[in-house]
DNA sequence: GCGACAG
DNA sequence: ATCTTGTCGC
């Protein structure tokens, strides 16, 4: 075990959101190349029955722009749902353990997002997270690290590629394009609404570029965010907002 | 070296 | 992430 995984305590610690978050820069960047250099087993969804999926995100106080720094307030929701049902929600208030930099997120929300999604009373078989997976500098993107955390497949869905790049699809409902990062697929375009801007589906933990896409697509109502992650947004927002 | 870079 | 502004559509 590498000392990066024996201080974070990720090994041996499976599924408890306390652990496998290191909270300085160098050690998660070692963490993340040794989660990114594995190969967890391939999950897919079942084809007999409906999927749980979950979705989870976090938010930050309205009026403050920018990075962001250690110990903001933010608020916090999970969810799980099954078709068109709510089975679980949790909903709390957390704070960041660092200020936002582009390939360090996880240090940023990662506790808190684990936090909420340890409590739900009944756990998703998928997780959708509002960020990117193998798409990004060590192929551990906080999507794929949530999982890792967790032990829970998961899916990442933004709204722009870290460093993939690849064309947009057609502007049909469900279509999708491949985005490659050094001739690796790792995510794809999806336009989940015809007319809108695609988002993008992200290979995370035990989870193809192809997974992706069919849990988001799986995982779409009418909306074009996919609902366990729009009602999780919904839910920090409203959080928020009685503050 | 400099800018770009998920939320 | 959040904000502002503008536009289209129910």
């Amino acid at each position: 075990m590498s000392r990066a995984c024996r201080r974070s305590g990720l090994l041996g610690h499976v599924g408890d959101p306390e652990h496998g978050w290191p909270d300085a820069p160098a050690e998660l960047a070692e963490l993340q190349a040794e989660l990114g250099a594995r190969s967890p087993v391939p999950w897919r969804p079942p084809t007999d029955r409906p999927t749980r999926i979950g979705g989870c995100f976090c938010c930050f106080p309205r009026g403050v722009e920018g990075f962001g720094e250690r110990g903001d307030p933010l608020w916090v929701a999970a969810v799980t749902y099954e078709e068109r049902r709510r089975l679980a929600s949790v909903v709390r208030t957390d704070r960041a353990r660092a200020p936002y930099v582009a390939g360090l997120l996880a240090m940023r929300e990662g506790p808190a997002l684990a936090a909420a999604v340890a409590e739900l009373t009944v756990a998703p078989e998928v997780l959708l997270v509002n960020a990117t997976g193998r798409d990004h500098p060590r192929a551990a993107g906080l999507a794929y690290h949530l999982g890792a955390a967790l032990d829970l497949p998961t899916v990442g869905v933004t709204h722009r590629p870290l460093l993939a790049t690849g064309d947009w699809p057609a502007d049909a409902p469900g279509a999708a394009a491949t985005l490659t990062l050094s001739g690796t697929p790792v995510g794809a375009w999806v336009r989940t609404r015809a007319g809108r801007r695609p988002l993008v589906a992200h290979a995370g933990w035990r989870t193809d570029p192809g997974t992706a896409v069919e849990v988001v697509r799986l995982a779409t109502g009418t909306a074009r965010t996919p609902v366990p992650l729009r009602e999780a947004r919904r839910l920090a927002r409203r959080a928020r907002a009685l503050r």
